[in-house]
DNA sequence: GTCTATATGTGGATAGAC
DNA sequence: GTCTATCCACATATAGAC
């Protein structure tokens, strides 16, 4: 049977958030208005409000859906026993896997204080539990005598917002290739940690 | 002769700038309105417009003096010659003079995509200036072969990025002193750049 | 310099026809 | 499921009285 004239649940939804997503990372939360985003998608503003109960719900559902995404990537890598090793691929995978998705990067680092308490405490806590795999690699280190930092906390947070830089000034087709950039900052963050 | 009742241009337009600040910090400059920060101050939103042209100014001009009080604070530092001491120094001074001011940071990194072109492009400029005085540090310490890193500018962005992440975390009465962060984080920023 | 009042536009969200 | 039409709150900015 035919479907409804106009009605395209099945594709609508994600083009939705597609859009949002893009309109949010460029513009901002905040600046961006149900309208924008249902013009890009080419519907009317209305129709947003079959896919999502209010805007809210649309930022909330694009940071979760990217830190559970990055946690279950991250769930399926395999671990070296050797904590350099566990960390040389901790950092590739984190540069590649940040570099693949710039705008849902950019939003979750930016749009933390436009959800709600609620909201906010969920992702913080996907936030953390991406930080507690790096600890783990840390502090195994560290017992082997391979690692040696002074802080550990620190040094993670340290690590995480040296590799998160690089969203800010690559893009591809510069300078150096991604190889190249993984290699240079690989070269920074073993000389940071190691004894 | 007696100013007129309710005028008060010395100590309004400063308390227009803090409030401000305070607003855009917490809230982002799009979801701040001109109401709430003239509220903030005790006066009616009207009145504002006595200060500021429009509401852009009023963002370029925090952003502006916050990155021109850096540049001049930084100049004001006396340069040793060798370099590891050089960027001993930078470090401490950047995150002493970063930690005084989190919401001047916090603007100043958040909000460029709201400046209008004409204003980013001065406040880049701004912020390049201060780019590149870590450059002259890290190029200097490898013309002497004190250190040794594979990519100059990734770098100095990483270092930058890595001193950043301070913010994000500091709050004064934690477990660590401001002195004992800045040791942790000169720590590792020596082992990232030494030969 | 600040106020009140207002012009003018846009925001999120909903109702009901198709 | 999408549309049109609309409610109502709030936005920036200005005008003119005091």
């Amino acid at each position: 049977m035919a479907r409804t004239q106009g009605s395209h649940s099945d594709i609508t939804g994600p083009r939705i958030r597609k859009a949002a997503l893009g309109l949010f990372a460029r513009h901002g939360y905040a600046a961006v208005s149900m309208r924008q985003i249902a013009k890009d998608v080419g519907v009317q503003a209305g129709a947003l409000y079959n896919y999502t109960p209010d805007k809210q719900s649309l930022l909330f559902r694009l940071m979760q859906d990217h830190m559970q995404d990055l946690l279950a990537a991250y769930g399926e890598l395999e671990k070296p026993a050797d904590a350099e090793t566990a960390l040389r691929r901790f950092v590739g995978f984190h540069i590649r896997f940040h570099m693949e998705r710039p705008d849902e990067v950019f939003i979750a680092y930016m749009e933390l204080r436009n959800l709600t308490p609620e909201n906010f405490s969920e992702i913080e806590g996907l936030r953390r539990a991406y930080e507690d795999s790096l600890e783990a690699i840390l502090q195994d280190g560290q017992k082997s005598g391979l690692f040696s930092v002074a802080d550990t906390k620190i040094a993670i947070l340290a690590v995480i917002a040296m590799l998160n830089g690089v969203m800010t000034w690559y893009r591809a087709g510069g300078r150096l290739s991604l190889d190249e950039v993984e290699q240079v900052y690989w070269d920074m963050v073993r000389r940071a940690v190691t004894a």
